[in-house]
DNA sequence: GACGTATTTCTCAAATATGAGACATGAGTT
DNA sequence: AACTCATGTCTCATATTTGAGAAATACGTC
């Protein structure tokens, strides 16, 4: 095996358990990854090594995702759905990365790449829901706030339904299409 | 002070606490409940003393709050309405109940009073949304555990609106239901 | 103001988690 | 078959977390 895919296995770990259990033990990285703890410190040097690699990961895939998305179409609603099935498609890279950004602990520094990254996927966001607001094709009582804790809240239940499997693997992002938009008044 | 008054202090800061961060070490939970690790100590024997309590706490008040709102009518759609306020004002306790039983690490025991406690509000939930499907009252395409999932998130979402601030308090709640409602086709 | 109880402070031993050196192993290359 | 590179194994030092004893202190109550 490949030494970046090594490093890419460990980190996908990673980001797996830390999105479940922030301060679990790296052996419960390791194992996930079904590498050694000792493997495990040859590519990061330590806990707060990995953390920033997951960090910088996740930015990473959820920015080229949600771009790929927001260049998908010019209509904002396509934009969105689109934005949707991205967020899940990413997994646990979306729910952790936002998790981590929106936490309280977490403050926050706009010099900080990840933290620029977020900010920018927010107004992004942003400003879709407020031209769908504008045009009125979704509910204008509602905040954008809101419609944004909701839209990654529905990311993470299907994220969730997933992989757990208690839902077939396909339909649930027709349901968490069908959810969230008439759920924020389409 | 009273010193079941330190007790509930000390669970319900733990039971914020881990529901962010299972593994955060037992100062943090010291820390929020405004007590020292010693005292902590004093009330409970070990960690797992404590996540223990934590437990049988969410599920006693998960269960009087879950009863309350079934209680509060006939109509499945407004036990419906209140079961998710009760979500939302049980908070943390709500969410962290939720987790740790759907985890994939915890294996489930019928025997366990905690499992089920779960399976019956799991149940209690089921046979409402099933009445309101037959009654076409809501959508029937949906499966029944997408709605679970679907309702565990937004209260989810809610709580964390709450807790950061970012909304205001008193529109969480009718958002919360606004969106759910919607969403499973109201 | 004395008394009992809860809590803090200080301290320390045990348990667990972390990080790394030294060498063995094993798969793939030439 | 000799070589290379990634990984595993075994080991150990250090750091952090955990749990508890002993004495000091704070707090309400009588």
């Amino acid at each position: 095996m490949n030494n970046t895919d090594t490093q890419q296995k460990i980190i996908d770990a990673a980001i797996a358990i830390f999105n479940e259990d922030f301060s679990a033990p790296l052996e419960k990285v390791a194992e996930k990854a079904a590498v050694t703890r000792r493997t495990l410190h040859r590519y990061f040097k330590d806990r707060n090594d990995l953390v920033m690699h997951c960090e910088r990961d996740m930015q990473v895939k959820c920015r080229k995702s949600m771009s790929e998305a927001m260049n998908s179409s010019t209509a904002p609603l396509v934009q969105l759905e689109n934005m949707l099935y991205a967020g899940i498609n990413c997994g646990a890279k979306y729910s952790f990365f936002n998790k981590i950004h929106s936490r309280h602990e977490h403050q926050h520094n706009a010099n900080n790449e990840a933290c620029a990254e977020y900010d920018a996927m927010y107004e992004n966001y942003k400003s879709i829901t407020l031209q769908l607001q504008e045009n009125g094709q979704i509910s204008r009582h509602l905040t954008v706030e809101w419609i944004l804790t909701l839209f990654s809240s529905v990311i993470n239940a299907a994220v969730q339904a997933e992989s757990i499997g208690s839902i077939a693997r396909n339909s649930v992002k027709k349901f968490a299409w069908y959810s969230f938009s008439k759920g924020i008044g389409m």
